[in-house]
DNA sequence: AAAGGGCGGTCGCTTCGTATA
DNA sequence: ATATACGAAGCGACCGCCCTT
């Protein structure tokens, strides 16, 4: 029940306190008989070496922190972050590293969180996540020299700083959405974006209008929204009775296109039969809908993970993950006449 | 940009280091004007206390930890585990506790991730969710001394265990729906359940049973599952395409719940004229449905502070929480005929 | 006599300089 | 000279003991 110390272990052994530092930490200057009795005692105490007290004289907290800025209520069916979760533990895992996880209600709060995580040498990086343009995270980081990564775009990245980025090309992305619907017949085209504070909803909507002129669509509103459910039928509804409505409709997250799911039923507007619908993410939300959606799928696990390498290889050099591509599922049809 | 120590307000201040941690400690022993220039210069160095010496020191970890043991793929929509970290949080933040995440893929596996993160003392209590019947995970905390409170009923704690539970009377909130629907007229109540390896699914397969009886229903039928849409779309194709089949499902879960929605659908029958369902827990996934369902609705980010408070509060007496409760949406009906 | 404040040991581990075979 | 092992000095904060005014 008492936990064992390197002390105990050098005393049943004989040997001194570094001896039996250097011998459990496989560097030379101790013998391979010895090595191996120390390595004996302490597996058999069940020694673990205490964190604290390693942490203390290395400098180092063997712990990265994520702190997620977010109302509570919209993260419960938000399905992004439990994915991504799991994805950066099967990297940090592998290393021994821990999670210290903190969710906040916004920006300066989680400036807030990060600074007091690192000033008490809790962390030793961080992972940002939900980047805005111009992202009072970001300068944070760069001021405290924070080591870090960024889950988004680069260009997020204000000049000077260099602090690695993990992204993927959603403009890409966006464009091959916009060209295969253009391609099945469809001229006018919504797209119903989430916070204009977030640095990719912007790069989305330019991809999007960029899209739009390249195949001479009638039509390419675009709503900007909080995510939400209600926001997502709010817009659809707006889009949909407006005179010469759109044919399609491209949600950037999958609570919003089922949202815009359920209001089409309601005004009796058949999906995929009269209206054609794009989900954001690609969640079990987008199998869970009736018809299923179609999405812009991404395997949001393994970008976690790639963040996660980033992060402790410390390279720094950014890294691009795969672009999201345009899954077909039963909601996307050519329009209608 | 670097880290002042507490030997760096001693210099700036022109006192000593023990000065300096009694004054920020708010102990006696230093007059109030030094401790007004000590407190301001630390504020202005932005120094907090380094976390691993201060742990080594006190033998504590000032975080706990939290040892999700499910598959990573399925962990994605479950609303769940959000809210209830958001829940914690209010409560750990308001203490300096820091929660340390892992995601582990069984209960073998939280067993080594507990015992090792206890073992370096990066942890001083843990929370154990979704209880099986003789969990190792408790046998575990127990044996290791490590403090923990199980999120269960506190039937699942073994004989000689002390560990306090927090819990909700899922056998009322069950009685009550079953005395509900009994109560419209309902006759033939089935029940899709989840991992029969969990111990609040026997209770509420038990609680279900017995209201049947009390209510003398023809027929209350159960299926065990794993929680998954696929399972859930399974069970309910095999209670709707039997003989006599049932006017009601009840669904543990929400996901379960939709995917029932859907079979029903793809069979034609209609929700809830022909058929009323009950979802699990009530997250949004319930009003996203169509017909929006009607659920057992229990406030998940408030069972996550009550956790969280009763692990802090050390007292080590069970809480129970609000019993959860049938709220009503549009997926209810009385039977046919 | 009491209040203010200095000194030095302590926690467990790492690491470096040095001594022994 | 080489391989092996010892002793001690930190890492940063805490805390009890003791000495000042």
């Amino acid at each position: 029940m008492k936990r064992p110390t390197i002390s105990d272990i050098a005393e049943a052994a004989g040997v001194s306190i570094g001896a039996v530092s250097f011998a459990l930490n496989d560097r030379p200057g101790v013998s391979a008989q010895t090595r191996e009795r120390i390595r004996a005692i302490a597996d058999e105490l069940g020694w673990q070496p205490n964190a604290a007290a390693r942490n203390l004289s290395a400098a180092r907290a063997e712990a990265i922190g994520l702190v997620i800025a977010r109302d509570a209520a919209t993260l419960g069916v938000e399905p992004f972050y439990m994915q991504f979760i799991a994805g950066l533990e099967t990297e940090l895992s592998a290393t021994g590293t821990a999670l210290v996880l903190q969710v906040v209600g916004d920006h300066e709060r989680a400036v807030e969180a990060l600074r007091t995580l690192w000033a008490a040498r809790r962390i030793d990086a961080t992972i940002l996540t939900d980047l805005w343009t111009d992202d009072v995270r970001v300068a944070a980081v760069d001021r405290l020299g924070l080591p870090g990564v960024l889950v988004g775009h680069p260009s997020v990245r204000p000049p000077g700083s260099n602090v690695p980025a993990v992204w993927s090309d959603d403009a890409a992305a966006l464009t091959e959405a916009v060209g295969y619907l253009a391609g099945i017949g469809h001229r006018r085209i919504a797209r119903v974006g989430g916070l204009v504070s977030l640095s990719h909803t912007r790069i989305r909507t330019a991809a999007f209008r960029a899209a739009a002129r390249t195949h001479g669509l009638r039509a390419a509103e675009v709503i900007d929204t909080d995510y939400t459910w209600e926001a997502g039928a709010w817009a659809t509804e707006r889009l949909l009775t407006a005179a010469d409505p759109p044919t399609a409709v491209m949600f950037d997250n999958d609570i919003m296109a089922t949202a815009g799911l359920h209001v089409a039923r309601k005004l009796g507007i058949d999906v995929p039969g009269r209206l054609s619908i794009v989900a954001g993410d690609d969640s079990q939300l987008c199998e869970m809908a009736y018809p299923a959606l179609s999405a812009l799928a991404r395997d949001v696990h393994a970008y976690g993970a790639h963040a996660a390498r980033v992060l402790l290889s410390g390279s720094g050099a950014d890294y691009q993950d795969a672009t999201p591509r345009l899954l077909l599922r039963d909601s996307i049809a050519p329009p209608p006449h």
